[in-house]
Order: structure tokens, then sequence, then C-alpha cells
DNA sequence: TTTACGCGATGCGTTTTTTGCATCAGGAAA
DNA sequence: TTTCCTGATGCAAAAAACGCATCGCGTAAA
């Protein structure tokens, strides 16, 4: 919306700390936006941003005014998409925050099958860990999140929660393989490949290692699922998921085993927005499709 | 603010019902409004005004998108005093409904007393009944009500309460003057004036009387209680009103003896504001005063 | 210490946007 | 039908926003 402009610009510096980058990204020259800003500090009565050597950084004014400016633009979105929806068609952009394990399949599928009914419904999938996904909530640059840790902010509201038991994934025919359900103690000699410590599975598989104090052989580290379900087929080594994550197991060679509950505490996954956050009607929608969808598929979702 | 200026705009075209009148308050030409408008409409892709041939008014959309405007600017006054404050001068303009009761002298003085700490916060006073008090709080041209009837809105949170005991107010050398305490049947065969049936105080009254099965004489209608007032000094006749009302009595020669309250139930006094919404600076703290002022004054104001 | 670089602020001419005037088209009421 | 109101539109003038060149200032490298 074109009155928003000299908000939008606003928001830009404030994220970029300078006018001069901000004028880039934004395709204007820096003295066109700096006098925007003098503009509206100007309106306001006092500065938003202090002036730095190397650029500028919002003040305390500046950053009540931001948070303003950004419920602005989201409750902006949430009126237009109800408006929308009075035509009979549902528009609006719906942006996502969330942990790699939802986004291998779980996500995927609900969006297309979202999208399959309202094609006029956009989506942006952040990647992210669990305080981040916290931060852009609050910060409105997402709508939703999903992820797999413990809510610490208060801000946050869960809308669903689902439990799930860690998984040991590994080549069909690795040794543990036989075993119905795998104990910490069976790990002892063999290789393990783990998610990086930001994610909620090692966090939880960390807490239990040292609960049991188990020695361990972690042959590698990564972010990527995805790579370490290929690696899996090289080396003969273990993996960890969770179910929401699971996919092409068998086509891979690959069989996952589930971790005794009573060695690793089963972790739970958040479906989470902004608290007090009036969501925009086609995210508002979706996130109900989720939560029947994680009800469907993996039993116990919590409507909270 | 000057990025708001087509919402303002469109405020007032929506208050107006036509485009022309909104010009000329606005003090601009009706083709300059005009286009604004159509520019809006044009960006948000739907018109948000049905042309009727003696003006425009809003259709399902428009009414939509005027709530978001009126709460962006309700939201941007926050902001402002919210900074204002950061700097130590607490600004702002705080705008109260409030019946005829409290304007008579519990909020002439808890205004001035509030003003006398905080200059630079103007106020804004509208006399109201009950049902359109709560509609300035929902359309968000008041911040806060203080009325005396039931509150029948769902949306509106009620931030303190006060019961007040009717009182029967009369010429000190009236002979009802020497009881202690007023029975419905005693006001048989004497003078009433009452206020007019939007009154909180006129239902209370009416619903006592219609119970009572009580025959009375009205001898005179008003809205005005100061009206009321200074004519119960020249004929001898009965008034009423609640404790927060009453005032110079003595002065005028009137006295004023509760009536029993099993005969009148005690009405009570909401203090209010909208559900959900975060005040401005000046006006939460405005707030708070006046709840422990009534406390201090009425007794049991209860914070809810 | 000097020099060079990057930052935001500002004066001035140019471009874009907004406004006002005159006018049109259409419905309601006399 | 006539009159009076409404919102919509073409066109010229006024106002606002913009870009260029430049200034002053603080940091960091020479």
């Amino acid at each position: 919306m074109r009155y928003m402009t000299s908000l939008r610009f606003i928001d830009v510096v404030a994220r970029e700390g300078s006018i001069r980058k901000a004028a880039d990204k934004l395709a204007i020259t820096s003295t066109a936006l700096n006098r925007r800003i003098l503009a509206i500090e100007d309106e306001l009565g006092q500065p938003l941003f202090e002036r730095l050597p190397g650029g500028v950084r919002l003040n305390t004014a500046g950053e009540l005014f931001i948070q303003h400016v950004r419920s602005q633009f989201a409750e902006l979105a949430r009126v237009q998409s109800q408006i929308s929806d009075l035509t009979g068609i549902r528009r609006g952009h719906v942006r996502i925050a969330s942990g790699a394990d939802a986004l291998r399949l779980f996500l995927p599928q609900a969006v297309s099958q979202y999208r399959a009914l309202h094609p006029a419904v956009t989506f942006a999938l952040q990647r992210c860990y669990g305080e981040s996904a916290e931060a852009q909530l609050q910060s409105l640059d997402a709508d939703i999140a999903l992820i797999f840790a413990p809510i610490r902010a208060a801000h946050v509201h869960v809308a669903a929660t689902v439990r799930q038991t860690m998984h040991c994934v590994m080549p069909d025919d690795h040794p543990l393989s036989r075993h119905e359900m795998i104990r910490i103690r069976d790990l002892a000699g063999h290789k393990l490949c783990l998610p990086t410590s930001e994610s909620g599975i090692r966090q939880l598989l960390d807490a239990a290692l040292l609960r049991r104090g188990t020695e361990i052989d972690v042959v590698l580290e990564s972010d990527s699922f995805e790579f370490m379900q290929n690696y899996l087929r090289f080396e003969n080594a273990l993996g960890f998921q969770i179910p929401i994550a699971l996919t092409d197991l068998a086509e891979m060679g690959l069989v996952a085993r589930p971790l005794d509950p009573a060695d690793v505490a089963p972790g739970t996954l958040h479906l989470c927005y902004l608290k007090g956050r009036v969501l925009p009607v086609a995210a508002a929608k979706f996130l109900d499709e989720i939560i029947t969808s994680l009800r469907d598929n993996y039993g116990e979702a919590v409507d909270q």
C-alpha cells in the first residue's frame, strides 16, 4: 500500500542499520530516504535513530515505533486477507518458521494440499531453530512457527503440540535393525551421525547420553537431515530422527527403530503463533489444517 | 502524522457519508478527496464504498477497513504517548465518555488534579448514555467510559465498579427531610422531578415503582441534572441522584436522603475501556487515578 | 599525524505526484 | 421535465518528492 511507503522505508533502515544500504536495497537515493526519515522524526517530535559513525541504530523511541510499524503491516495483511475472503477467493501470504524436521515432508504436503484449494495464497518457509523462530514471531516476520524444542518465550501461543518419540535411523542390514526398540546402551560401539547442537533432537540425545553416562562415537555432525540420511547409506552408521521427519526410508534401504522412551524422553513438536495476534484468514485457516493433519497423522495433537 | 492523511480522509468520508461534505470539512476539494479514495480502493483491489445517489456508504469490505484504520489511529496515539513518556514529559489526549452524573463534580476534580501533574495531557469529555458510550469505545472515539448503567456489550472491559445507592434530593424544609431513609411508598403524594428514560437513575426508579405499584406524580422530566437541582429550590419537589453526582447541596438549601435499598436496588457505576485494547500511557495512568479516587471516595471500587 | 573512506545532512534544479477548476453523467425529488 | 444533488474525469497549476553534488564529521588505515 502506497501510504505505508515511509513506514516500509523505516523498517528497512532499521534492519540494515544504515540509510545508504537501505537506500540501495529500496532502489532510491540515500538523500531521499534520509529526508523521509528526518520528516517522520520531525513529526514525531523526536529522533528514532541514533546516528553512529558507521550508520544508524534505533533508540528507545525507535524500538517502540518500529514495533508499532511492524504490527501495522501485520494488521493490514490481516485485513486485506479478510477482505479478499469476502469475495470468495482466499488470498494472502503465509510465512512459516519451521525446524528442518517438518520441512522435509510434512509441510511440503500440507502447503501443496492447501494451495490446491486456494491457489491465490502464497507461502514463505524459513528454516530456523527454536529461539530464532520465537524471535521471528515477535518481530512479525513469521505468522506461524512449527518447532521441535521447548517454548521459552511467554509471548508465544502454542496452538497445538505433538509428542514425538525419538527414532534411530540405520541401513536395513545394520545389526541394531533386529531390535524392535533401541536402548541407549545399545548405541555403544556404533558409529553415530548427530544433528548440530541447536537441534532439539540433539539436545534430547545429549541429555539422555549424559544421564546414562554412555560413551558414544560421533563420526559426523551436520545441520542437514538430508545429508545425514544419504550418508548413512555409505557408512554403516546410525542417525536420529523424529517421526514427522521420517521419509523415503524403504527406498533408500533404511529403517527406523524407536528409542526406548525410558532412555530418551519423547520431545514435543510445538505449533505456535504470537500471543494476542489475530492471524490473517489465510494463515489462520492453514493453521487449522495443520492441526487437523497433525492429529490425523501423529495421533495426539492437542488443541490448546 | 502526514503518512496517515489518506486514512484520516477515509475516516471522515465514512462518518459524513458524502465525499463532498467530507471535503468541505477537510478543507480540500471534493475531486482531490475523491481521487484519494479511488486510489486506495484501487490499491486494495476492491471498493470500500457503495455509491448512492445521495452520497457514499461503506460496504462490507469498507467496514472491515475502517475498523482497521481506527485501530491504527488509536495505536499510533498509544505509541506516541509511550514515546513522550520516555522523555519524562507525559503527553497525550484522553477521551472520556461519561454519563452526566460523573461530569458534575467527580470528573472535573479528577481531570484538573491530573492536569496539574501533567499539563501536556489534554482531555475531551463527551456526555452520553450507556449504549452510546459502549459504541464510542468500540469505534475508538473514546478511550474510557464511566457510566451508570448495566454493561451489555461483551467487547467492553470493566476496570472498576462502584455501588451507588439512590438518593432523594429535596429542599431542606421538605417534609420528607426528617426521614433518615426514604421508602418508595413515602413518595406518594409528593411532586417528583425525574431524569429522562435513557438515564440509569430513571431506569432503576421505574423498575422500583413498577415493582411496588406506587402511584407517583411526575411534574418534570429533564436530562439536565443541573436544571433539576436548581428547579427543586423553586418548586418544593423531589429529585433523585446518586452519590457521585451530589454537589453543592447545602449552599443551595437542599439535602439528600438515601432511598431504602430494599425498595430501589443500588445501581452500579462502571469504569470501562475497550476489551483487548492497550490504552495510551496518559489514558492508562488517568484510569489508575480514577480507580484510586473512586475507591477512596466511594468505598468499594473493585479492580477487575 | 596525515590521509582516505564511509556515514548522514543539506542546497538546488528537476521530475513526479497531488490538487483545483471546469465539466460530465446519472439518480432523486419537485 | 426541470432542478439539484451526487461522484467521476480531463487538464493545467501548485506542491511534494527526488537525484545530484557537496559539506561536515568520525573512524581507520597509512
